[in-house]
DNA sequence: CTCCATCGTTTACACACGTAATCGACTACG
DNA sequence: CGTAGTCGATTACGTGTGTAAACGATGGAG
């Protein structure tokens, strides 16, 4: 049979902090993500422990064996993730245009002065 | 008491369908909102109803009765709540701040021509 | 009046998610 | 050697979501 695409799972809200966690450094023990993440989120290890598991079974980790424990890291990249998900909410409410997306952004302020001038700069070299 | 500032309940993706068909006419029957979802999502009436329902009690559309039935019209803006979702996914994928996103975008190459013509237009007319 | 179609309401049920306690294996300390 | 700590794995449990069937009221066709 040939395999599957095998289209990439859902990394839920959850899951994504733990995801920031690996994407800043790793490999990491269970452990050291929780240092990370614990405290800001008030969870237990248990709790990083679980979302481990769960994203290794949505094959957006990988492990690797380290004596009797293991070492975690991304299996997609930040920017994947950044992507699609992106994408996902173009899609979902600017019928997969940018430009609305946009307009909106800068009517409802959420657009600093800074944010303005970045993106001036970027279009500039879009259009080089 | 003083009434709670009753922070708007979310949105799911199966109800965001449904406020569509309400953001684009209303106020509609139960049967006339199945007529405008019910094929592309391939739903049942039931299911329609069960979304107008949690969306009564989310308070995100309001309901009228007509003889015995109910018209049901969105009482949240549809701006409204691409404001919430576009600035929900800005802070958790990009700090808050827009800039990135373009440039994600931008290098992703989910922006068109026109995409970027619209943009540098609003640009204009912000600095004015 | 009786019965059927149609409403909205109630109940259902599987799966995802957030959050964790518990379990069984193993190791290091005493 | 026993035992306490630590690992990953298993199980748990409440809530939200997707999807709908079942139920009860009611109004219109005969």
């Amino acid at each position: 049979m040939a395999a599957k695409p095998d289209q990439p799972e859902r990394i839920s809200e959850a899951e994504q902090a733990v995801m920031e966690a690996l994407w800043q450094r790793s490999p990491l023990t269970a452990q050291e993500v929780c240092e990370e993440v614990c405290g800001p989120r008030g969870w237990s290890l248990n709790t990083v422990k679980t979302l481990l598991s769960r994203l290794v079974t949505k094959q957006a980790v990988a492990t690797e064996p380290d004596g009797k424990r293991f070492l975690y890291s991304p299996k997609i990249a930040r920017a994947e993730y950044v992507g699609t998900e992106s994408r996902r909410l173009v899609d979902r409410l600017f019928g997969g245009r940018a430009a609305p997306l946009f307009a909106h952004l800068a009517q409802s302020d959420a657009l600093t002065e800074n944010d303005i001038a970045e993106i001036e700069a970027l279009l500039k070299e879009l259009k080089s």
